[in-house]
DNA sequence: CGCGCCGATCAATCATAGCT
DNA sequence: CAGCTATGATTGATCGGCGC
């Protein structure tokens, strides 16, 4: 078996790392949604928005994010405390009311 | 039953430590995509991403440009001919349509955008 | 009740960017 | 410049939900 990965070099696979800032605000919703970072749609349209990059790219940030994360958590606990302390936010609250399209609970 | 199995009588063993959520302790099932018959013992099937060679990208991929759905006629032929599941053929279909729908999406999108820009 | 499709996601891998 | 890690993108396959 010959390496067919004849991947013909994918012109589109140069890839460009995003741009500090991006990468922060990415990082300040994923460890404020760390209970359930999965942004909606409509979230993750905000978020390209603000990033300057588009939806797939959003979606692909955090899907990489994700599976990284989980797979070595303590690599990621330095992080993690640096951005939950930058963001004092009733994130988890509110991914859970939201699901119940019921508030119980206001700040 | 709709309520987050833990929040509330939680030890909390290591201080400030984020906990585990549910979603870092997903685990998806192993593909079975498996011939089970070549291994006599119903040992690993064909437990890994299976990797299709240039040959049966292209024939894929002419089919699709001809047809963005398959029969199940023509499901069976292709399977025949490129050697893979009916699975595998269905499954690389419905990523290819996607992918497509994606690539359209992306396609207009800047063009609304310099529009707005202007 | 099962099957195909959709939309989202997973998980492994590719290839490059970037730091040491 | 080599070597290793960080990271964006790709993609075969899974999961839950729908419609038939």
């Amino acid at each position: 078996v010959m390496i067919l990965r004849s991947r013909f070099l994918d012109a589109r696979r140069k890839r460009r790392n995003f741009s500090k800032q991006a990468t922060e605000i990415l990082n300040e919703y994923f460890y404020s949604h760390l209970s359930n970072p999965y942004p909606s749609e409509e979230a993750k349209e905000e978020l390209a928005k603000k990033c300057s990059i588009t939806v797939s790219q959003v979606s692909n940030w955090f899907g990489n994010k994700r599976i990284r994360y989980k797979k070595n958590i303590g690599k990621f606990q330095e992080e993690a405390n640096l951005y939950a302390a930058k963001t004092a936010v009733t994130a988890a609250h509110a991914v859970a009311a939201a699901v119940q399209n019921n508030q119980t609970n206001s700040p | 039953e709709d309520k987050d199995p833990a929040c509330p009588s939680e030890p909390c063993p290591t201080a400030s430590a984020t906990q585990t959520f549910e979603w870092m302790r997903v685990k998806r099932n192993p593909p079975k995509t498996a011939k089970v018959s070549e291994y006599g013992l119903l040992g690993q099937p064909n437990a890994i991403r299976t990797n299709f060679t240039t040959k049966q990208l292209t024939e894929l991929e002419k089919e699709f440009h001809f047809n963005k759905y398959l029969t199940r006629a023509r499901r069976v032929e292709i399977a025949a001919t490129l050697e893979l599941n009916e699975t595998q053929v269905k499954i690389w279909f419905q990523n290819r349509r996607m992918k497509q729908k994606k690539r359209e999406k992306e396609g207009l999108a800047p063009a609304a955008a310099s529009r707005a820009a202007k």
